[in-house]
DNA sequence: TGCTATGTTATTTTT
DNA sequence: TAACATAGCA
């Protein structure tokens, strides 16, 4: 017997060991499922698969990174010949390779979400569009038809009025992002596919290349995903999808929760593997979120077995208000931490919307509880790095004219927006990147020798900088070279309001500098342009995790996908934030209707984090949008029985005498 | 260019 | 309520 399925349980083992053929292993919360995968790459190896033939998928550099340090742990360095990346990764990898064997070797740049948002506000000053329209609900549903394999004019007219200016953007888009040479995150998904789906060859190169295929939270892929997996197993069906229905709570990203309910039609002949074992939570915890998750319907009908003990009772406290769950929360936590019951590093506090933690925030500073949040503004979207990266974008693509508008003018040097229109239309006639107006502003801008001069210096500084970078070594000195060329240290004091600020601002083009010159010291191939799009894959790693110290996890629900905790608080479980009001009363702007399964789901994703115990909290009435609101319990608990949580009430309750007396001082106010 | 007054909006955010 | 954006002004 292979020593890699020794101690699992049967169907743990047998979800390692049937390799061949389409496999949908349904891994509840909890069931050991990163053990399996990585057991099952192990134990693919070890029937004499060579890694090269190995592909695991995830959706998140930590899992892919968590997965990869779990499989070395195993089988040693042959871990590293695994390809285990996430589907973004992956399909930049595959799209870097296929230009490579065709004749368009030209760079392209990554746009993320700010980009192509830019992108978006660009465009919608030339096609008349409605200004009150919300950008971000429209580059969702152009995401939409990219993940449909939609071109442009196959979009179909709807009445529907974010929908139809959605239409009409999304030629204008994919001619700009040609334009730019650039691809967005849809893109590294679906331009590889659809070279795959048509093109036989370069199908049976991919799908040859991957005999064994693995994807993990096969609950989170979307269309284009599944599509991509599709043709990647066209030769062999080896696919291996792991994924748990009960936790897909991306809808509202695209993710498909159908994907993992019609798996055995996408890949007919397949087995199921359920695994049902929970070796994560006490038996009251896990209890409560079975009878949660059972009344939703259109999911793979299971529930979890218990397979610790029962544990302590799951409870349910009421507090007067918002503020009031806050300070009990840590006031609780400070008492555990007293009596050293829980360390701080054990406890995490969950809740739907982040602005649930702005009072639990203030809460904790003041028991002095230490806590860190999870997810916030990440590092690389601070405006400075974000502007220093757009000179560098532009430095190795001059076609990104984006980054071009971004940094033209920044710090300023002259150029305004006339220049820059002046400048813009000459090239929007013939049909040419921004960039290539520049080297003609003699020409373009005649008599203005002010702007002429000011965009000749900024040709003579991208061209500096350019040789600079491209002469063999010392990638980080040409970009310390550019930060003093355009003065950004003086900017940056300038600018700031305080001396803080600006010291804050300096040290992360310092720690870009440090980072990009460990990156550049790295393996051979290590450049500017794989940097950029490491930055823009997220894919670096976190400098400053600092869960060194004793601290307080704070998150999201959907922060918290994949987290476990012996000690979870779970904030305003209330009508209104579980299910959230939005997808109650889903704005114009929303997409499809409100999906109420997936509230509970996320609920239910809330309470299987809990290891030994669970607390949830909600309050009888809570400041919103200004007022105040009384507070209805979540429908999710309503409706259970009543012997799975045990309530607290904390609102002050009046006696008749006093409740008596409180009116009668109304009264007398009302009657002066 | 940059600041202030005013208006407006109110989830979740793996890449 | 409070954060953010935009417009208008200096």
């Amino acid at each position: 017997m292979s020593k890699w399925f020794a101690d699992l349980n049967p169907q743990q083992k047998e979800a390692v060991e049937t390799i061949e053929g389409p496999l949908l292993v349904l891994s509840g919360a909890g069931s050991g499922k990163t053990l399996v995968i990585t057991r099952r790459i192990a134990y693919l190896m070890e029937q004499g698969i060579a890694p090269e033939h190995i592909l695991a998928v995830t959706f998140t550099n930590k899992a892919a990174a968590e997965m990869r340090e779990r499989l070395r742990a195993m089988v040693g360095h042959t871990a590293k010949k695994v390809t285990l990346s996430t589907f973004h990764s992956l399909g930049l990898q595959m799209l870097r390779a296929e230009r490579n064997r065709g004749k368009n070797k030209k760079p392209f740049v990554i746009f993320d979400q700010a980009d192509q948002m830019a992108c978006l506000r660009e465009l919608s000053r030339t096609v008349r569009l409605d200004r009150s329209l919300d950008l971000g609900s429209l580059l969702a549903r152009i995401g939409g038809f990219k993940n449909a394999f939609l071109d442009p004019e196959q979009v179909p007219a709807s009445e529907d009025e974010y929908q139809h200016a959605a239409a009409t953007l999304y030629g204008a888009y994919c001619q700009a992002m040609e334009a730019y040479a650039a691809f967005d995150f849809d893109d590294l998904i679906c331009t590889p596919t659809r070279m795959m789906e048509r093109s036989a060859p370069c199908r049976r190169r991919w799908s040859g290349r991957f005999r064994y295929v693995l994807v993990d939270e096969y609950q989170d892929t979307n269309s284009a995903q599944l599509r991509m997996l599709k043709a990647l197993v066209s030769l062999h069906s080896n696919l291996c999808a792991v994924g748990d229905d009960d936790q897909s709570i991306y809808g509202w990203r695209g993710a498909e929760v159908r994907n993992i309910l019609k798996f055995d039609s996408d890949f007919p002949a397949g087995k199921v593997i359920y695994l049902m074992r929970n070796y994560r939570s006490v038996g009251s915890v896990l209890a409560l979120a079975n009878a949660v998750i059972a009344k939703n319907e259109n999911r793979h009908p299971k529930s979890m077995v218990a397979h610790r003990a029962e544990g302590s009772a799951v409870k349910m406290v009421v507090n007067e208000d918002g503020e009031s769950e806050a300070e009990w929360v840590a006031k609780r936590m400070a008492h555990y931490r007293e009596e050293k019951k829980y360390r701080l590093s054990q406890i995490a506090v969950l809740y739907r919307s982040n602005r649930l933690a702005r009072a639990l925030e203030s809460a904790l500073r003041a028991q002095n509880i230490t806590y860190r949040v999870v997810g916030g503004q990440s590092y690389f979207d601070r405006k400075e790095v974000k502007d220093l990266i757009a000179y560098l974008k532009l430095c190795v693509h001059p076609a990104d004219s984006l980054s071009l508008r971004r940094v033209i003018n920044w710090p300023a040097r002259g150029i305004g927006p006339v220049t820059l229109a002046r400048l813009a239309e000459w090239a929007e006639q013939r049909q040419m990147p921004l960039y290539s107006a520049l080297p003609k502003a003699d020409q373009i801008l005649g008599s203005s020798d002010r702007a002429r001069k000011a965009v000749a210096g900024f040709v003579a500084l991208m061209d500096k900088t350019r040789k600079r970078l491209s002469t063999h070594a010392a990638v980080p000195e040409a970009v310390r070279d550019l930060i003093d060329d355009i003065g950004m240290k003086a900017d940056i004091f300038n600018a700031a309001s305080s001396g803080k600020v600006a010291e804050r601002r300096w040290a992360s083009v310092q720690d870009f500098l440090d980072g990009l010159g460990r990156h550049c010291q790295g393996p051979g191939s290590a450049t500017l342009a794989t940097y950029l799009s490491k930055i823009a894959l997220n894919e670096l790693e976190k400098d400053q995790e600092q869960d060194s110290g004793e601290q307080v996890t704070l998150s999201t629900l959907h922060g918290a996908k994949g987290l476990e905790f012996p000690l979870v608080f779970l904030l305003g479980v209330e009508e209104g934030f579980l299910p959230h009001e939005r997808v109650m009363n889903p704005a114009s702007n929303d997409a499809g209707g409100g999906d109420l399964s997936e509230e509970r789901r996320l609920c239910y994703v809330g309470i299987t984090r809990a290891k030994d115990e669970l607390v949830m909290t909600r309050a009888a009435q809570r400041m919103i949008h200004g007022q105040m609101r009384d507070r209805a319990p979540s429908r999710f608990l309503t409706d259970l029985p009543k012997e799975l949580f045990e309530t607290e009430d904390h609102t002050i309750v009046l006696s008749p005498e006093e409740s008596k007396k409180r009116l009668e001082e109304i009264r007398k106010m009302l009657s002066r």
